[in-house]
RNA sequence: GGGCCGUUAGCUCAGUCGGUAGAGCAACUGGCUUUUAACCAGUGGGUCGUAGGUUCGAGUCCUACACGGCUCACCA
């Protein structure tokens, strides 16, 4: 806006100023409706469509009959005809056409629509009716002005397609892909994604809330970033004179809850993680994590079927859904060992390993040799192994999956399994070759735990950044007693992702992260 | 960080062999009282991402940079 205006700018603010010439508020405070675009097109939905003239009569006076309605959106389309008009507004979800008339309105009024643009707002009065060509409409009585848009809008028929400019001025986005024409069959306008992401956020919260968990906060600045292998962002307190980190996770505070007595409790809220982006990493991002007293992780699993499917049935209607190029089938959930996924995927059958195999040191890394992956040398068994699942299994692993039998050394915070003390009793829910859900039976053995974190930091002086730090209040925490408890994390970006058929993280935030425009 | 692709009017996009910039929408003028990607006639609008270079001449070729997209690496 400080730029030269151009012609089209220059023309909007000429007519705001002829508008306020004319005696109208230019901005004024508020208008009273008696629907909401939306309420008048569910409501009268019945009526549209094209009829023989007497049938469309007789609706006509019916719906004139029930009186007049006002209501207010933004001009999306506009078709001036000599001394009538039709236009189209929006109240981001929904479209509704008006038909202004001269003599209908007055010269007021007419006057007052001439100096209109596309992006205006303004409110109407008027009964609703059906146009000859079966177009439910409201044929307008009174008319209010009551914002300006000074900025011309998109394409009102390609709507925006350059990404970047949709990410960094989402309001136009929004705005231009309400009314967008070109679409795919089934793909969703950017408003109907978020309005799904929140219906997905909104019955996570009523899930848990109907089970009996507490919902929590726990702290986002903490002293020590941990609870999950990634680096931190860091600043400052000045009062406390201390650095504290963005949290990577809530993990260990939420099982500080369980220690303290909560049962079950559950968090939905933003981690932070300095790493790279991607289509499905961004810097901050939603984590839904749980934590249940007297459970371990076969229970969580069941839970999490439980969960997804009643978001599929409520949010998509379906559990067979498109994504990319892929139909993901949620009637067929799978559940595996990291072991069997990767047998099981192995490209090339001479190179196959055993399952024993997987376990051997010379055999891990004649198997990532054979698999061109190279790997740092200081890797542990546990980590190769989870390498050597990335590259074979992960991507082919489509309709839901749990990955189960995860190495003890991929898993500091995980209880040992009973009966095999290499593996933990963890799992990872792998959907379309992502990561949705860890979870897992919860160490509760303050010296186990402490041998773990001592290990974390002996990889961490080694020089993986990722390893986790000692945290002494914690191990304090659990030598109070931790029951028996189950965990879980689900990542909501990517649920959504999944449910709105979005291939990129971007799509389904609504302000992802950019470098700043240079000006 | 590497590779590939992109950046032209407010928006969506063309632009041939290097020869001085095009369309549709939007805007402006006129016409039109049930249109709907309204229509008909006419008009205006450009630092071709930025900075250099090659050339008589660069939107086009070369180099660097900026921003973005895809992808690989990283992110267990």
């Amino acid at each position: 806006m400080q730029e030269q205006d151009n012609d089209q700018i220059q023309q909007r603010k000429r007519h705001l100023a002829e508008i306020a010439e004319m005696g109208h508020a230019v901005y004024p405070h508020r208008f009273d409706r008696t629907h909401t675009l939306t309420e008048i097109v569910e409501k009268y939905r019945d009526q549209a469509g094209r009829r023989d003239e007497a049938e469309l009569e007789r609706i006509n006076i019916e719906l004139k009959s029930a009186g007049e309605v006002a209501v207010a959106g933004r001009i999306m389309t506009m078709r001036l005809m000599g001394k009538a008009a039709f236009a189209h507004l929006s109240d981001g979800l929904n479209l509704l056409q008006v038909y202004v008339r001269k003599n209908d309105v007055g010269d007021d009024a007419w006057n007052l629509y001439q100096k209109l643009d596309l992006g205006d707002w303004i409110g109407v009065r008027g009964y609703i009716f059906v146009t000859k060509t079966g177009e439910l409409s409201i044929h307008v009585s009174s008319l209010r002005f009551l914002a300006k848009a000074l900025l011309p809008m998109p394409d009102k028929y390609h709507g925006v397609q350059d990404k970047e400019l949709r990410y960094r001025q989402r309001y136009v986005d929004l705005i231009a892909s309400s009314s967008v024409h070109e679409r795919e069959p089934g793909e969703l306008t950017t408003r109907e994604v978020f309005e799904k992401r929140a219906k997905i956020i909104r019955e996570t919260r009523r899930f848990f809330d109907e089970r009996g968990y507490v919902e929590v906060e726990t702290p986002m600045l903490s002293p020590l970033a941990t609870g999950a292998a990634a680096r931190p962002f860091v600043t400052h307190h000045n009062a406390l004179g201390i650095d504290l980190y963005a949290r990577i996770a809530p993990e260990l505070y939420l099982k500080r809850l369980i220690v303290g007595g909560f049962e079950k409790v559950y968090e939905i809220n933003r981690n932070f993680r300095n790493e790279g982006l991607s289509y499905k990493h961004n810097p901050e991002f939603t984590m839904l994590e749980w934590y249940q007293a007297y459970s371990d992780f076969r229970d969580l699993m069941d839970l999490t079927e439980e969960l997804i499917t009643m978001l599929l049935d409520k949010v998509c209607g379906m559990r067979r859904i498109p994504f990319q190029d892929l139909t993901i089938d949620f009637n067929d959930w799978q559940r595996l060992t990291m072991r069997e996924a990767v047998i099981k995927y192995w490209p090339d059958e001479s190179t196959r390993p055993t399952i024993d195999g997987l376990m051997d040191r010379e055999q891990l890394e004649k198997a990532a040799a054979a698999l061109d992956i190279n790997f740092d040398p200081k890797l542990n068994n546990g980590q190769l192994l989870g390498e050597i699942f990335e590259h074979v299994a992960e991507p082919n692993l489509i309709n839901p999956t749990f990955i189960t039998e995860f190495p003890t050394e991929l898993s500091p915070l995980s209880k040992q399994s009973a009966d095999d003390p290499r593996f933990v009793e963890r799992f990872e829910l792998i959907v379309a070759g992502m990561e949705i859900a860890n979870a897992f039976s919860e160490l509760n053995d303050p010296a186990e735990q402490r041998r773990r974190f001592e290990e974390q930091v002996n990889q961490r002086e080694s020089g993986d950044e990722e390893a986790m730090v000692m945290d002494e209040d914690y191990i304090r925490a659990l030598s109070y007693g931790m029951p028996p408890t189950g965990g879980e994390g689900i990542g909501i970006d990517r649920l959504v992702m999944l449910m709105t058929n979005r291939r990129s993280i971007r799509d389904v935030l609504l302000f992802p992260h950019m470098r700043p425009e240079s000006h």
